[in-house]
Formats: C-alpha cells, structure tokens, sequence
DNA sequence: ATAGGCTAAGTGGTATGACCACTTAGTGAG
DNA sequence: CTCACTAAGTGGTCATACCACTTAGCCTAT
C-alpha cells in the first residue's frame, strides 16, 4: 500500500462509477458516507475529488452533492491556460490546431459516411445554420455534428476543449458570412480534397 | 470571494512560481508554511497541490518537500487512460488520431519550411533511422523533429501523450520496414499531398 | 580526526471533529 | 391551499493530532 490513498480513492470511485453505470450528472454519494464506506478520513476523500474536479470530470455543488460532469473541462481549460500555455503563441497555436483538428473529423467523416449519411448532415446543418444567430454558435453546433459522425470520442473531447477556449478567450475567428457556411455544407457532397478546399475558403473569408 | 479557496491557492501558487522564475525541480514552500502565509487552512492547500499532482504539474516526496515537475503530464496520461478512455473503442481512437495529428503535422511543416529547413530535415532524419534500432523510437525521434518545426506547440504536446500512451500500450503501429521510411523521408522534397500519400503508405505498411 | 549510528526537526500523509454556508424537503401556521 | 420556517443533509474550511519518512547535525566509539 505504498501507493497515495487519494489515487486508491480515485480507483474505488472509477470503479463505483462503472458498476452502477453512473450517466454525467447523476449523483455520487457524499463525502461523508464514501470516507465511511471506505473507511479513510474525508479529507483523503475530498483530495480525490478536488483532483477529479480540476479534470472536469466532476462538478461540486454546496448544499447539493458532487455530481458526474459532461466532459467540458473548462476547469483544465483555465488551468492549462494559466500554468502550461503561458507564451503568447499559445492562442494562435489553439485556433491553429482547432482548424486542423476540424480538417481532420472533415476527412474522416468522408471516409466513414455513405450518401445517406451525408445527406441528413446536410439537411442538419442547413436547419443550423439558418436558426442560430451567432455564428461561433452555429459554427460549434455544426462541427458538432460532423465530430460526432466522424467517431473518435477522444478527437471530439480535444476539439470541444479547444471550442471552449476559444470561446473564453472570444478570439473567434468565425465568418458571420451565412453565404460561405452554404457553400462549405454543399460541398460534403463531393471528394474530400473539395470539402477541405471550401473549409478553407470558409476560414479565410472572416 | 464566491470563488472556491483551492482555486485561489492556485492563483497564489502560479504567481509565486512566476515571480520567483522556479525551474522544474525546484522546491515549493512547505504546506505549513503556504497555510501559514496564505491565511487557510493546510487542508485547502493540499487540495489545491493535489489537483496539480494529477495534473503533473508538481510532484511531492513524503519528508522531502513539493518539486515542480518537468512536463511530459504523464500523470494525465495515466488518467486519461483511466478515465476519459474508458471505452474499448479507446485504443483505436488513440492511434487514429495520433496519425491525424502526424498528418497535420506535415502539412503544418511544409506550409512554413524554405528549402534549406527541409533538407537540414532530410538529413536529421535519414542519421535517426540508421541510428535507432527500435522502429517506434526511430519514428518518434523523427516526428519529434517534424513536430518542432510544425512550431504548433499544443498541437506537439497532445502529441507527446499520445505517443506516451501508446508506448504504454504496446500496441505500436509502426512499421520495421526501414526502406518505406526511407522512401518517406525523400518524399519530405515534394508537394505536401504526395508527401501525405507516403506517410499513409508508410502506416499500411505495418 | 574520522566513521558510524542516533536523535531531533522538518515534511508530506491521514484521520477526526468542529463549525459555516447553502440547498432541499418536509412541516406547520395562516 | 399557500407560504414561511425549520431540520437534515451536503459541500467548504479550519485546527489539531498523529504517523511515516527524510535529512542534517550531533555524539559516540574507533
């Protein structure tokens, strides 16, 4: 048992979480009867749940209970903003790779989508593109979309990280051009190097 | 002050650490002393040291002290495996995005190196796959290389973990077959598709 | 004088108890 | 039936007391 009880803790509830299935926002019981039912003191508790909490994968409320966290991490956002990405570059080099990352999902969403597929995102993204006012929203809720469809859970997590950055740091550098956006949703339709060619003009005609 | 405390504690420690230019493997002040000098309690001061334990920011040896630490995040690492990746899809995804980001990496390159860098390049790399027995070291050697002059440092660091994982994993993809890298490293000379088109040639080569 | 072991101080690790602030649900008065 | 209040439960914080470990300094025996 040499090993750091807070880490034990963190494993106990992983395993909590799993076996009873536990959906972002359901309930975990309270630190009072985990440092019980684990018999540690509930400050080794709250070590644990402090260090799940800056990760986002949990959220605190007073009066209420700790409650399972929808990804969002914008604790890790603000954290990795002031400790890790100090240099001034560290905002180009966020909407930089943003842009690449929704390049990727672009492609691989080609390369796993059929026409039918496609056709509904399309439709899909018409419908988002013409309710939404503000276009970072519109932009969001649409890649949103093609994240989902391209199937890597661990490039969507990275991508909304960046998203909410980005939206933090309001450095968005989204055309309000609807015009644009139309054209870079028809062209889903055709061969990928296409598709990444009217991104391209869509990120550049801000 | 609705903030929360350990929140604060960050904020202080950031601008001690700051203020002082500590280097990684410097030594923070002892929790009695931060509680002490901050005015709160020594358990909020390790509820805040232990969230930047997790996040790997800091390191802390029982009757030695607290040390900042040199990056890597291979504490993230580990809980990202452990938590975020939990799905079994988790690997896969792992792996696909870590050659999207190899990818974009290239591309990123080649829209900013002259002639000069590329060749300097070519050659670095041809000396690291003669010299490295180990293909996966050989080709993290090398897109480390690649990677630094893609000068997107979030888009290296994300990369680094992955990379990190999958040495963890053991599930490393890369081909031993030295002639394809070579084939590969000459390709660095041409348009950044074709160079794309050997790099995929090169991951379906395993 | 030196080598070795011992001791004390400092440090992180953990448990416990006591409050506080807040939320919620239930209770009771109107 | 409605509204206000109360009590229980929950996270937030502090203080204290140990424990386990490391280090440095002292003291002893050689």
């Amino acid at each position: 048992m040499g090993r750091k009880l807070y880490l034990e803790i963190l494993n106990e509830l992983h395993r909590y979480v799993n076996e009873n299935a536990l959906q972002p926002g359901d309930k975990l019981p309270s630190e009072r009867v985990l440092s019980d039912q684990l018999n540690v003191g509930r400050s080794s508790v709250r070590e644990a749940l402090r260090s799940l909490e800056i990760l986002g994968v949990i959220e605190t409320r007073r009066g209420e209970g700790t409650f399972l966290c929808d990804i969002s991490g914008h604790q890790l956002v603000e954290l990795l903003s002031t400790f890790i990405l100090t240099s001034n570059k560290s905002k180009t080099d966020i909407n930089e790779l943003k842009v690449l990352l929704e390049k990727s999902a672009l492609q691989l969403f080609k390369s796993r989508a059929n026409e039918i597929d496609t056709s509904k995102l399309i439709e899909l993204a018409s419908e988002i593109v013409k309710t939404q006012k503000n276009s970072f929203d519109a932009h969001t809720l649409l890649f949103r979309e093609i994240f989902l469809r391209a199937n890597n859970q661990l490039l969507m997590k990275i991508w909304i990280l960046l998203s909410e950055y980005a939206r933090m740091s309001e450095d968005s550098f989204i055309s309000t051009n609807i015009l644009e956006y139309l054209k870079f949703i028809n062209s889903l339709n055709c061969e990928s190097n296409e598709i990444i060619a009217a991104y391209e003009k869509l990120i550049k005609s801000v």
